[in-house]
DNA sequence: ATCCTGACCCAAG
DNA sequence: GCTTGGGCCAGGA
């Protein structure tokens, strides 16, 4: 192996696949019947200010995750169209109850925990 | 380097 | 309730 290769191997992995890597793990924790915002996944994951790249990741990673779990601050379905009418038809399969246009965050929002040992 | 874009967010009006 | 402007950030062209 030449060290150009070593060099590879040795560097820490890049900043984005430690960002992707955590918000997975965030999502994936989500338990059916209940959800969180963009902007708590990042948090979550460790990345406040970070929404914005937890819908790309939802966005390239195609139906991997539990995609339906994530919606937008107060609860509003973001995706448009059938895409935005899979989403709530999954989550009403999952129990989740809207307020109109919105999940009832009251009852169905996720608390990702922050302590841990 | 610069410009544009996005499954965002929120304080204002 | 709603729309809007400005803020935020990395990726791609």
């Amino acid at each position: 192996m030449n060290h150009h290769e070593m060099a590879r191997k040795l560097r820490r992995a890049p900043k984005s696949d430690q960002r992707d890597t955590a918000f997975r793990k965030a999502i994936r924790s989500i338990p059916k019947g209940k959800v969180a915002t963009y902007g708590q996944v990042a948090a979550a994951a460790g990345f406040p200010l970070y929404h914005r790249h937890v819908a790309q990741l939802l966005q390239k990673s195609g139906g991997t995750l539990p995609w339906q779990r994530v919606v937008g601050a107060g609860g509003a379905i973001k995706l448009q169209f059938e895409a935005g009418l899979e989403q709530r038809t999954r989550l009403e399969m999952e129990g989740v109850r809207f307020r109109g246009k919105r999940v009832d965050m009251i009852e169905h929002q996720h608390q990702f925990k922050t302590w841990e040992f």
